[in-house]
DNA sequence: TTCCAGGCGTATC
DNA sequence: GATACGCATGGA
């Protein structure tokens, strides 16, 4: 990572990153990939602008505290990705799903962001998971507060046209507004703790559960189990994933995830 | 028209 | 604990 400041932009030299394999691999869904590949999004409230120029990363509009203080959390710039591929490398697959997205890298994302996310994921497509999440932020004119979802109530929430899961949203808002369900202790929390906390919530299974710990939290030893990481299980892991991928196994899922939707026909029988 | 989508709640065995 | 089914919505 090496880094400095060239007029109101913040110029970025980072390896083992790249936007698309980043921003478009299903674990987030408020970026936007504009059609020159600029992306648009936010992480919590404060928006960027960033793009690939030749050798480096430019980050629209960015000071030095800014970039070390939110930026380089939510890219997880301070991990050492070439080594966690390289550990990676011992297995066939995983290997090749690393080739397949060298540049991908697991976001920190907003925590209470990511459990909505995931909630409005279930038995859902990705373009209508974020015509959803649009639609909401426009809706409250930004991602909206527990507070906010709490009092707009599942009848508020018809214009995000969420389906069922309007129910699930609302009752995860007014549980965290009621303090039932609190996501503050969860990145410490044992794992079966955590799991707990957040199943309270109704609509909130093992694996939405999963997803907002793994994406919301940095729990990497979560391995979310979809329809598609169950096909990969399946087809290449039966006896479950191999050592080297330790406590990250979470990460070498998201490679995993990532190639097999890419790649559908490696899960044919 | 029918099927399917980063699941979950409920009923039933 | 395993399995079957419905669920809102919209694109293929």
């Amino acid at each position: 990572m090496d880094f400095y400041r060239r007029g109101a932009d913040l110029v970025l030299k980072q390896e083992d990153f790249d936007l698309d394999q980043t921003l478009d691999c299903g674990q987030a869904f408020r970026w936007e990939r504009r059609a020159d590949g600029a992306y648009t999004g936010f992480a919590r409230d404060l928006a960027l602008v960033i793009r690939r120029e030749r050798d480096y990363f430019v980050l629209e509009n960015t000071d030095e505290d800014t970039f070390l203080s939110v930026w380089v959390r939510y890219f997880d710039l301070a991990t050492d990705y070439a080594a966690l591929k390289n550990r990676y490398a011992d297995d066939e697959t995983l290997s090749a799903a690393c080739r397949f997205s060298p540049g991908m890298r697991l976001l920190r994302q907003d925590g209470w962001e990511a459990l909505c996310s995931f909630i409005l994921s279930q038995n859902n497509n990705i373009p209508r998971i974020k015509g959803i999440i649009a639609r909401m932020c426009a809706l409250f004119s930004g991602f909206p507060t527990p507070a906010q979802l709490a009092q707009a109530g599942e009848a508020g929430l018809a214009p995000l046209r969420a389906g069922f899961r309007a129910r699930y949203l609302a009752d995860a808002a007014q549980k965290l507004v009621d303090g039932v369900v609190r996501l503050d202790s969860l990145e410490t929390m044992s794992l079966a703790d955590a799991r707990a906390q957040l199943m309270q919530i109704i609509g909130v299974g093992t694996k939405v559960a999963d997803c907002a710990l793994l994406y919301g939290q940095y729990r990497t030893e979560v391995v979310p189990m979809d329809v598609w990481m169950k096909r990969v299980m399946a087809r290449f892991y039966p006896d479950g994933l191999p050592a080297c991928t330790a406590a990250t196994q979470g990460i070498a899922q998201q490679y995993l995830f990532h190639y097999i939707r890419r790649n559908p026909a490696l899960c044919a029988l």
